[in-house]
DNA sequence: TCAATAATTAGAATGACTCTAATAAATCTC
DNA sequence: GAGATTTATTAGAGTCATTCTAATTATTGA
């Protein structure tokens, strides 16, 4: 821990990626990365921002959540139509979903293997291999 | 080919899932059923009955999309968060999704082999395994 | 046939997200 | 550092897919 330079892990992540430290940037990647590994909306975002005191727009936080996706810095997971997750974990891996309880998991990347990858139509290449586990309560 | 009874195949669907013959379910399970397998959203598939002459709301394909998920008879496929994929193969399978051009495509279900399941969380477990191979053209 | 039940409908409402165009902040040049 | 340039942020309007509402209509069971 380096209280006198507190933004300084965040500004290093901002800074390659080429997006301009600001106050708000700064924050929301605060929020993300110094609480380990996690899956986020916007709206979750957004209210976690507010709660701590940092005054950032929606369309900011939408922006900033496209921006670190662009580089790198998060991932996003398909799991629900209609609102889209974001994961701070960017290594390989794999996902549980509930979606009874709405709850994201990580898989870790060497618990699923994945064999026999078929042929891609004409043209198109493989980018990333999602595997959701979709979970109901057992009860 | 019975011309006799041209709704049968479709009605025979319909009666063991407890859903009512109606006119716009008949219809819409034709256009789904009567051409092998296929992907649609309900914007799509609204578009069809129009183009087919039959009146049917948005409210009515939603419905009945629902409905048919619910009772096997349509799977839904989550690729793209915003918009909501069926499938009318409901057997065991997996899907290619490019997302530039938004085709959806099935890979066989013995394509692709999962090995090494990991321990679901507490209290769950697995409903289903979705395996989407996220495509991009190799332009 | 007629009541009871279930389905359909238009249109309003919702919710997640994106756009706009105006203001503000960060950086670059001297 | 001052001013010019570039890039971000913002509130609020707009969009799009989907769901809801409450009234009408169709289907079924007696």
């Amino acid at each position: 821990m380096n209280h006198t330079r507190p933004y300084s892990a965040s500004l290093d992540r901002l800074r390659p990626a080429g997006l301009r430290p600001t106050r708000q940037r700064l924050a929301l990647a605060r929020l993300l990365f110094e609480t380990g590994d996690r899956h986020v909306t916007a709206e979750q975002l957004h209210g976690e921002a507010r709660d701590a005191g940092i005054r950032v727009s929606v369309a900011t936080v939408y922006n900033t959540l496209h921006q670190f996706t662009e580089a790198g810095l998060l991932r996003e997971v398909v799991v629900d139509p209609g609102r889209a997750y974001f994961d701070t974990n960017t290594s390989e891996h794999h996902h549980f979903y509930t979606e009874e309880t709405g709850a994201l998991e990580d898989i870790p990347g060497d618990r699923v293997v994945l064999a026999l990858m078929p042929n891609t139509p004409l043209g198109t290449v493989i980018d990333r291999v999602d595997v959701i586990l979709r979970l109901k309560t057992d009860s």
